[in-house]
This record gives C-alpha cells, sequence and structure tokens, in this order.
DNA sequence: TTCTTGAATCGACATTTGTCTATTATTCAT
DNA sequence: ATGAATAATAGACAAATGTCGATTCAAGAA
C-alpha cells in the first residue's frame, strides 16, 4: 500500500539499516515506559468496550503518549494485544515460580496456571479467550516443557521437541475451551483434568507406543 | 462508531428487522456465488502479494464485485480468510472422505490431513502457518473426534469432549509447528509422528490415568 | 558539564475502512 | 408470467490507519 512511487532504492547503496527502536530487548527507560503504558492503556480499555471498538488513537490518548509513538513499537494494534498477553501471562507465571524443575505436580501447575490466566483475564467479558493468543502463550508453556525435559534424565525414543509443542496446545485448547463454556468447573478441578488427560503424552517415551506401518 | 446522527427516517414506524443474507447457512445462488468468488479472489491475491498488503478493495476487484458487497458477507478481511480455510479444509478432508469410522489408522489418516493442508496451502510462502487459523480448522478435526468417540464402545471415565478438544489442538500444533520448520521430513512421516505422540490421549480412559490430590 | 544518539512529538497526507441511502437486478413462490 | 423479497450495486461519507519529515527532548557517555 501507499505505493506512491516509492522508488524504493531496495536498500540500494547499502544503506545504514535505520535502525529504529523496535529493538525487542531494551534497557532504554523511555521505551519501557512507553510500551509498558501501552500495555497498560490497552488493558483498561479492554474493561471498558470490545477490543475492535478500541481505535489506536483512544490507545495512545490512555496513555498520554502520541500516536505516532504506537507504531515506533507495534505495527499494529493486534501486536500489541499479543505482546501485552504474553507480558501479562509471564509475570502470571513468574509470580507463581512455575517451571516444571519439581517434576511431579508441575503439569498440574502449569495446567491451573493457564486457567487461570484465562480467569484473571476477565474483567473483559469473555472476548479475549476467542481470540488468537496461542501465540502469546502457547511459546511460555512450551518453553517450560523444554526446559523440563532438559532436566528429566533422557528421552528414549521421542523427540522432546515434539512432546513440548504438542502438550502445550493440548493445555491451552482445554483451558481456553474449558474457558469459554458456561458454569465452569472450578480452576483447580479443570487443571486436573488437564494434566491427568496430557500426562500420558508426557510418559510416550516410557511406554513405547507404537503406530501401525 | 460513525454515530453521526441517525435520525432514522420515516417509514420507521415498525421497521421490520432488516435480517441482512449473512444466514450462514444459505442455497441462494448470488450468495455462494458472491462468497465463493471473494474466497477465490483471497487465494489468488495471496500467491501474489502477502495478506495485510491486500485491501478490500483489491479482493472486491479481483472478484468482480462491488466493495460492499463483501461487507454484506463478512465483516472484515480476517473473516473471510477464516471462512476461506474453513471451506478448504473441509473439502480437503471431504475429497480423502476422512472419519474417524475405521478407527485405526483413522488417529494417522487425520494428522496427514491437517500436515497436508498447510503443505497444499503453500503457493502463499509460508504466512498463512502462522496466522492464527486454528479457528478454521480445530473445530473440524474436533468434529471428528467427537463423532468418533460416539461410535466408540463407551467412555470410561473421562470427558470425550475434553478428549476431542485436545486432540485436535496438539495434532494442529504438532502439524503447525511442523510445517514452520525448514527441512521438512515427509508429510507421511511427521503424520506417523503426530499418530504415535497423541495415541496415549485417546487411550486415557482405557488406562484409567489418575493424578495427584 | 557538554555532546551525541535516538526516542517522543507534532502536523500533515493519501489510503483504507466500515457504514449509509438509494437504486437496480435476480431468485423464488405463486 | 407476475410480484414480493432480497442480493448486488453505486456513490458518498466520517473516521481510522499507516507513513513521513521536521522538530523537541531526554539518556548515557565523554
Amino acid at each position: 500500500m501507499h505505493l506512491l512511487e516509492k522508488e524504493v532504492n531496495l536498500k540500494s547503496a547499502m544503506v545504514q539499516d535505520p535502525k529504529p527502536c523496535v529493538s525487542e530487548e531494551s534497557t532504554d527507560p523511555r521505551i519501557l515506559r512507553s510500551r509498558r503504558m501501552l500495555m497498560d492503556s490497552l488493558a483498561k480499555l479492554l474493561t471498558q468496550k470490545e477490543f475492535n471498538d478500541i481505535s489506536i488513537q483512544e490507545i495512545a490518548d490512555q496513555a498520554t503518549l502520541n500516536r505516532a509513538t504506537f507504531y515506533l513499537h507495534y505495527p499494529d494494534k493486534n501486536a500489541l494485544l499479543q505482546a501485552m498477553t504474553a507480558t501479562r501471562f509471564r509475570e502470571l507465571i513468574a509470580r507463581r515460580g512455575l517451571s516444571f524443575s519439581d517434576c511431579d505436580g508441575a503439569l498440574h501447575a502449569i495446567a491451573l496456571g493457564v486457567c487461570d490466566y484465562f480467569a484473571e483475564t476477565t474483567g473483559c467479558p469473555t472476548q479475549l479467550a476467542k481470540m488468537s493468543l496461542e501465540g502469546s502463550i502457547i511459546p511460555v508453556v512450551e518453553n517450560m516443557f523444554r526446559e523440563g525435559a532438559a532436566n528429566h534424565p533422557v528421552t528414549p525414543g521421542t523427540d522432546p521437541e515434539l512432546l513440548a509443542t504438542t502438550a502445550a496446545w493440548a493445555i491451552y485448547g482445554a483451558a481456553r475451551q474449558w474457558y469459554q463454556t458456561s458454569n465452569r468447573i472450578p480452576a483447580e478441578e479443570m487443571a486436573s483434568k488437564i494434566a491427568a488427560i496430557v500426562k500420558p503424552l508426557l510418559l510416550t517415551g516410557a511406554t513405547s507406543v507404537r503406530h501401525e506401518p
């Protein structure tokens, strides 16, 4: 879009990369502050109206930042939502000191964490649960399983990477489904059900399951 | 938004519900044709440029439809993408006559179907795999498991619904992960790995796994 | 302190979006 | 074949989006 003769010198003449402030990791207090404020802004607005009815101008206003500043950090509204979700979920995990180290009960704890995240997210009706946040949450869960696999003795015949991916998606899907139903059973109880269902996944290697030819 | 005073004109008295053409199921050939053309349009454009660089005007033009007609059928570009994905995936499943009836080998066949869908989607680089299409694909897979559970003898202690959800998400996540890696192993081989990993999930009831207190 | 870097602001812009109000053309049932 | 119902079109609109160049301001290093 906006193709008014770009005449894009495809970065041709060895243009030094302009390198905007978009470096993912940064310690510059200005950047940290701006991003934090944008995320908080969105979180607050989400308690008042639906995601689609929130404009970037509103987010910027609420954050007392210029609208252009928004684009300095996120390409669009959805990217901010993703970032916010990832941050908040990571904070929840950190708050509980979760990892796969303790190994038993860890599965339950992780499942509970995901369930609780959905529940905590409330404040906003249910909208967020339907909103493709896997990209923000699943990688975090996946990582915990990866680390857990590293600590574990040795992985038998199966790919621990694939195991982590599969388990993470399974847990996320189950928790999301749970959160979307009305008359939910308690999170604790759900976490137990999820753990019970997912556990055999992680034992795959041990029992050496095989498949048809 | 667009709150400019409605000032509903005369004829207002007892306005019959406008009831747009948005009824999900429809046999009206005009509706079917419009939707089909919009989906084909998007599919074609996706082979040429990225999703974000495609405007609704372009989609409408390519479909030789008016832009307003687009909004008669889908609230936004993303909804069309979802619909397109769901349709194409369903067609793939139907083409192969997949269901859970044969019960053994079904798991493998389903996993292969999802892998192949991702692969088939190519034409477009890899963009679509990253794009939160779970909403279009997972429910279809979930349904197959649901039906499979119905045919199955009886479900022991575990919730078949939850099992279907979990298995569907696990398969989708694994297939997506596979498709995003470079130097992919063949789809057949991947489907086998997925089936092997997910199978223990479906046997949960039989082996009566239990969890900590 | 001063200097340099680059983040944040401001104003402006071409485009795109989503929504309206007619009006025309198709479909389907009678 | 006729008419009622409704999908598709056309044009117009306010609002929102994404991008720019120029300027101001704050952080970190000398």
